[in-house]
DNA sequence: CGGACAAGCTGA
DNA sequence: CAGCTTGTCCGG
């Protein structure tokens, strides 16, 4: 009998399996997981082996062969993870695979690295409370959820893991994967980082590091390390929107291997998994900044500026300051392009925005056409709400120069102080000042998650100025007294817990359900197609919110359905509602 | 996705 | 009714 396999196209609207026959030529490379080249419907395409030796489903007459094999795929456990993933995240399983799979073709393996008693000896040396509680949680199957303060190094997590065996850490970036790679390596532990080291990452070996995408890692890990769990850059943007730390979760479940959950300030979704352990009080204290609140509740809303006079010495003598302004929630300025008059709406003179080919009223939602009603300019330009002003304001405030940090911002430029939105906390590594200059936007926001986001951007900023020491944390607010900034200034993330909890529970948030916003102009269609019933509740309008009781019910609920014709979106486990 | 084919529209 | 556009279906 001849060999027939099953494949996937790399085409992620075709999301069906095809029957191919393999020619003995090829037969020792193809595998589970191996990536192929088919012909289909009278083209070439790229595609995985999904099942091997399958009984045809179609007619001899119809199989054609493997056009050819490409090389190494991701192996089949993780082609398994990817089916539950695309299940999970109600997404289609090309999109995932690519994840999973190298960047390019992969034909020959490396042999595996095999120093690892040198690496374990390296491994022996540490010996901190942070080992102390990764050995803890190394010795139990499945998730382990351990507190460590922004500012206290978890590295020694990672080596405890390694001294065991093959290891697999996911970091929240990029940078950081790259930064744990280079230390490994001075230790002489063999390292491979993804994406870049993918088949020194299959040959197995030591430890793989990387970041979100590493979940899909081609090794087999004796235990998963999980750095900053609470980090929501460990979150997919694109659809399927899954996350880091779950895809984790459920490869250790699978394997039955440890995975250790690390975070300042662990999610509520990660404490429904596992009970917290945390260092000391005294370790906890040491490694969060001295928060210094600036409360302006007296200050007039009207005449106050951005900068009251209490940040203005900090901002002059810090060696390097940092300011967080988050824009928003703001309404974003429009201005014509032509004569500068700002766009106004006609009917309430409110400030108008351009969400699609047409001017809308945030306050009164008149649309009306992308004209400016002064001089009949049709081209507009975004203005950011003052904060070149801002930054004016700043260098004459604190007479030395001041530099912004948007996304654009390529090389950091040299200066004292800079600004920038939340993301600023992650271009810059290290800071003696940090000031929010408006708290009560992250504190009063209108998500669910606030008020774990909030903390989370002091840890952020704890980290920045290197924990309790000379390093401040200012914060200019109107709630000197909101339970986020009492846990941060007492590093006492446990006392939001069962605040959070209560509430959540009280709105039917996750944990205690799964939410997926449905948008896009296909939604109503789509979500028309959900019955709601005990187990799901589905909302109106042209952005649809689904809610269930749980993942599983919610992913089974978004499982096959029918895409109608216009564009839908599908986001599971929405961060920012 | 993109080719095949069918159903609808237009012009003489 | 040819010649074209638009829509739906399906691939091994």
């Amino acid at each position: 009998m001849s060999r027939v396999v099953r494949v996937l196209p790399d085409e992620p609207a075709i999301d069906k399996l095809f029957d191919y026959l393999v020619p003995d030529a090829m037969g020792p490379a193809v595998r589970i997981g191996a990536m192929v080249r088919i012909a289909l419907h009278g083209r070439r395409v790229g595609g995985w082996v999904i099942e091997d030796d399958v009984e045809p489903s179609v007619g001899d007459d119809k199989l054609r062969p493997l056009a050819k094999v490409r090389g190494f795929g991701p192996p089949a456990s993780i082609v398994g993870l990817t089916e539950w993933a695309a299940w999970r995240w109600a997404g289609r399983r090309a999109v995932l695979l690519r994840a999973a799979s190298p960047k390019g073709a992969v034909v020959k393996l490396p042999s595996p690295a095999r120093n690892l008693a040198g690496a374990r000896q390296a491994a022996a040396s540490a010996d901190d409370e942070v080992a102390r509680l990764a050995s803890a949680a190394l010795g139990r199957i499945g998730p382990s959820v351990l507190r460590i303060p922004p500012a206290l190094d978890p590295f020694s997590a990672i080596i405890e893991a390694a001294r065991l065996g093959d290891v697999l850490v996911i970091a929240p970036s990029q940078a950081r994967a790259e930064l744990i790679g280079r230390r490994l390596r001075r230790l002489a532990i063999p390292v491979a980082v993804l994406p870049d080291e993918w088949a020194r990452a299959a040959a197995g070996g030591g430890v793989v590091v990387g970041a979100r995408g590493a979940a899909w890692a081609p090794n087999e890990p004796l235990s998963i390390v999980v750095l900053d769990e609470h980090d929501e850059a460990h979150k997919e943007e694109r659809q399927p929107t899954w996350h880091g730390r779950d895809v984790a979760v459920e490869r250790a479940r699978r394997a039955g291997i440890p995975c250790l959950l690390l975070s300042p300030c662990p999610t509520l979704e990660a404490l429904a998994l596992a009970a917290p352990a945390a260092v000391s009080r005294q370790s906890e204290r040491a490694g969060w900044a001295v928060l210094q609140i600036i409360d302006r509740t007296g200050d007039d809303p009207a005449r106050a500026g951005l900068i009251s006079e209490a940040l203005v010495t900090p901002l002059r003598t810090a060696s390097t300051a940092v300011c967080v302004l988050n824009r928003t929630g703001r309404s974003r300025l429009l201005a014509c392009a032509s004569c500068a008059t700002l766009a106004r709406c006609e009917v309430c003179d409110a400030a108008v925005h351009q969400p699609y080919d047409e001017l809308v009223c945030a306050r009164c939602s008149t649309a009306r056409l992308v004209v400016c009603l002064t001089c009949g300019g049709g081209r507009f330009k975004n203005v950011r709400a003052g904060t070149t002003r801002l930054r004016d304001d700043l260098e004459v405030l604190t007479q030395r120069p001041v530099a912004e940090v948007t996304s654009a911002t390529g090389e950091l430029p040299e200066a004292g102080v800079y600004i920038g939105t939340e993301a600023i906390l992650h271009r810059i590594a290290r800071a003696d000042v940090v000031a929010f200059l408006d708290m009560d936007s992250e504190l009063l926001a209108p998500r669910y998650r606030a008020n774990e986001q909030a903390l989370a951007l002091l840890a952020r900023a704890s980290r920045l100025v290197g924990g309790r020491g000379p390093g401040r944390v200012y914060v200019q607010t109107r709630l000197p007294d909101h339970e986020v900034l009492r846990a941060a200034s007492l590093a006492d993330p446990e006392r939001l817990v069962e605040p959070e909890l209560s509430r959540r529970r009280g709105l039917r948030f996750p944990p205690f359900s799964a939410l997926a916003v449905i948008s896009g102009s296909g939604a109503p269609e789509f979500a028309a197609a959900l019955r709601p019933n005990e187990n799901i509740e589905v909302g109106g309008g042209d952005t649809v919110l689904v809610r269930a009781r749980d993942a599983a019910r919610l992913a089974d609920a978004l499982h096959g359905l029918a895409r109608p014709k216009g564009r839908v979106r599908v986001e599971v486990d929405p961060l920012r509602i």
